[in-house]
DNA sequence: TTTCAGGGTCTCGATTTTGT
DNA sequence: ACAAAATCGAGACCCTGAAA
């Protein structure tokens, strides 16, 4: 309870101003508390308060004071029906008196939420398949027909294809006798009149072996059946002359088996020959071979030694990158090493008034008269220190430029930084030490209902402990914060005051601006 | 005596953690 | 992934001390 807090009871005229004004705003007789209840709450409280204050002959007050009021008033009209109802039940009173209530009624009824979500269907979903199917019907052509397998078959077999082969028709007669082998007798065969192939099977066997019949169908001029020739006398038959034609037929043949024979023998040393050719190309081929073969070897060797010459290359290339990405890793390393220490000792300098971080935990180390810890990465690298009554390690959660900490409270006095870097901090021994002045507990007293408060359990009991201890630590630094004032505030670089009727508006301000306490071993 | 205001418990909804 | 349990935050309600 502040007791610097005056207390300036609400007029009447005031009440019924700010019961109005209550009235306008249902919402905030609403019981639900959920999110937006809660919110819409809160700005229908806001505005009372901005209507209550714009009237110019009230006093300002604030939404606490408003609600506690509205409170307070429900709190009053409850317990009036209450000695109402029990001078009903009771006997022997007098005359029922209805209770005249100074507050007027307003609706409990709460606003019906029940609007409708907005939902609008989107109407079916669309079938793919079956738009992909009504796809391909269109493609069906507008008369009606399709290409169905039948109709392009009825086409393909309507068709007039012309085709070039001869193998229906018959064979041709005209196919002329390549070859006709044989002897024949000097005075029978004639060489210039070529017989087919199947005639000779078709004669009638030889008579005689000096004088086989000649072909029926193509019969030697000088054989022929006809009756003679005109120049043909007798005569000449009878003279002689058939032997000596006999005999010269025959000695032309033998000259032409003769030269049959010669031109057999050329033929084949011709063939002797080409096939002495033959082989050597063969044994040159071979020859060309193996030297492809050897210049393929020797390709084939050069390349793998150029393949691995490459990659020892490489290799040698890949090991000098390493060793340079090395070099320059701890090159950088070292570089940062030395701009991080750099930056400690700038920080830790004192004429630099730029480092407003460390600074402001000089300040606090000036005004809470703790001792500060400051670690970055686990290292201890700043301590303010002014004798104090305890010892508030800080850790920085980010980079030195963040002004975020988180303080761990240590019991009592000073330890040594070996024991602050182990992180071995021992608990505080809250419940004997702190809070030394405010009231920690509550004591359930007997009602006049003969009701009595819910027993606190220990975990009730301890969080009662914890939040009794924060306030004593805010306390603290808001005293402390405080009694520097404005000028010193104005030096440390921390926020100025503001006040308002006595009231220091911007405390949280001061409290969470610089410092996040957070309390270990409870 | 009345009223204001601090502080307690309880309730409810939202969020996070934990177990399956 | 899901449900149950735990935790947190805010408000409602109530009691009580202190000041006017």
């Amino acid at each position: 309870m502040a007791e610097n807090a005056k207390r300036v009871p609400l007029s009447e005229e005031e009440r019924l101003y700010l019961l109005e004004q209550i009235k306008k705003y249902p919402i905030v007789q609403n019981k639900k508390t959920d999110v937006g209840t809660i919110a819409a709450k809160k700005r229908a409280w806001e505005e009372i308060m901005r209507i209550f204050n714009a009237n110019g002959n009230f006093l300002n007050r604030s939404i606490v004071q408003l609600r506690k009021y509205w409170e307070n008033a429900k709190a009053r009209r409850k317990k009036g029906l209450g000695e109402q109802t029990r001078d009903l039940i009771g006997t022997g009173s007098g005359p029922y008196n209805p209770l005249q209530s100074a507050y007027p009624k307003v609706e409990m009824v709460a606003t019906d939420l029940n609007y409708h979500v907005g939902y609008q269907w989107d109407g079916d979903p669309v079938v793919m398949e079956e738009a992909a199917a009504k796809g391909k019907i269109s493609i069906s052509e507008p008369d009606g027909s399709t290409f169905t397998g039948t109709s392009r078959l009825e086409y393909i077999n309507t068709a007039e294809i012309p085709t070039s082969s001869s193998a229906s028709l018959p064979l041709s007669a005209t196919t002329p006798l390549s070859h006709i082998s044989g002897n024949y007798p000097c005075n029978i065969k004639s060489p210039s009149t070529p017989a087919p192939q199947s005639q000779p099977s078709l004669s009638p066997p030889p008579t005689s072996p000096s004088f086989p019949p000649p072909p029926s169908l193509s019969p030697p001029p000088t054989f022929s059946s006809s009756p003679l020739s005109p120049r043909q006398t007798p005569h000449d038959t009878r003279t002689g002359v058939l032997p000596r034609t006999v005999c010269a037929h025959e000695a032309r043949e033998r000259m032409r088996l003769q030269e049959e024979k010669e031109l057999h023998h050329e033929r084949l040393a011709e063939v002797k020959l080409n096939r002495k050719e033959a082989e050597k190309r063969q044994q040159r081929s071979d020859e060309l071979h193996r030297l492809e073969m050897e210049r393929l070897h020797v390709k084939v060797e050069f390349e793998t030694r150029q393949m691995e010459a490459e990659a020892r290359h490489q290799n040698d290339m890949h090991r000098e990158m390493l060793q340079a990405a090395k070099e320059k890793y701890e090159q950088e390393s070292r570089h940062r090493e030395e701009i991080h220490h750099a930056q400690l000792r700038k920080l830790l300098e004192p004429s630099v008034h730029s480092a407003i971080v460390y600074w402001k935990l000089v300040a606090a180390e000036k005004l809470f008269e703790f001792v500060f810890d400051i670690f970055c990465s686990d290292k201890l690298f700043a301590r303010c220190d002014s004798k104090s009554r305890l010892i508030r390690r800080l850790s920085f959660t980010g980079e030195l430029s963040g002004e975020y900490f988180e303080a761990y409270l240590i019991d009592g006095e000073v330890r040594d930084v070996n024991q602050c870097l182990t992180r071995s901090i021992p608990q505080a021994d809250l419940t004997s030490t702190f809070p030394p002045q405010t009231k920690p507990s509550y004591v359930p007293k007997k009602r006049a209902s003969g009701k009595h408060h819910a027993r606190l359990t220990d975990a009730t009991r301890r969080k009662q402990l914890k939040e009794a201890y924060k306030k004593y630590v805010k306390m603290l630094l808001e005293e402390a914060v405080l009694s520097l004032g404005d000028q010193g505030l104005l030096q440390y670089d921390l926020p100025q005051t503001t006040w308002f009727v006595r009231i220091l508006r911007n405390r949280d301000d001061l409290r969470d601006t610089n410092y996040n306490i957070t309390l270990t071993g409870m």
